[in-house]
DNA sequence: TGCGGTGTATTAAGACTATAAGACACTGAT
DNA sequence: ATCAGTGTCTTATAGTCTTAATACACCGCA
């Protein structure tokens, strides 16, 4: 059931799968929604209910396990590493998601869309939140 | 010269370049900045400044063809059709970086940013502007 | 010792993406 | 007619992405 919450595949964008898994869980964890040493959703669960082969999942794992956030614990899955934090200051967590705003930028300015326009359309879309 | 500043291609999206380039035309059409009637940069030309391979760029201005947005010329090049902008009315610009936005806010979400801090990153990336 | 749960390796297939080099039909101007 | 400029077709190669079915080694628990 967690699973459902954390992930979500936006199949239209032509980013691969499994680099969406991956931005995702470096989302969460740098967000502390994936603390420390907790464990990740298995394998075939993820692959279950995003409707995705389980392979395409083990790829994303196998790559954050590569980057050092996360860690294989032999027969039971996959673990939020203790150094995973410790890369990124919490402070940078707004350094993750400035090539989106970029992105956004370029494209307000070529559809000729004032910022007062962006922002207009982007803030009812941003949720006030009170936890973290 | 002038596809240097319409066209930009982001290499490391995961985004297939021939979808890069069909969303830029895109926007240019929708924000007037390639007008009806305007003649698009060849394909050589393009695959030359993009550094591109040219069957590319052509796929991308076919598959734009087939979608209405752009008319071939034989032997003259591509050109923005005059339906293209009825397609889509000019107060919808918006709708079309909508999607984007939405992912802006899912990532803001994940990240466990607040609605001020998004904003706060977002607004100097935004070019204030006169004309429109 | 089983059983069900981990992630992973293997092999195969298909679709998609991108590149390369060459050729073609067409147009406009020389 | 010639030439340079259009977009496109063809053939071939290479790489990536995803799926499928099967199997393996490992762990925790009964």
């Amino acid at each position: 059931m967690a699973a459902t919450f954390l992930f979500q595949i936006h199949p239209t964008s032509g980013v691969p799968i499994y680099r969406q898994l991956m931005e995702q869980v470096q989302s969460h964890v740098h967000a502390g929604r994936l603390p420390v040493g907790e464990m990740l959703p298995s394998v075939r669960q993820i692959a279950e209910e995003l409707q995705v082969n389980p392979m395409t999942v083990s790829k994303a794992y196998s790559l954050l396990e590569r980057d050092g956030l996360i860690e294989r614990v032999r027969g039971q899955g996959m673990r939020v590493k203790a150094a995973a934090r410790a890369m990124l200051p919490v402070k940078d967590r707004r350094q993750i998601i400035l090539p989106l705003l970029e992105q956004v930028a370029a494209k307000a300015f070529q559809l000729g869309l004032t910022r007062e326009q962006v922002l207009a359309a982007l803030t009812p879309l941003l949720k006030e939140r009170g936890d973290d």
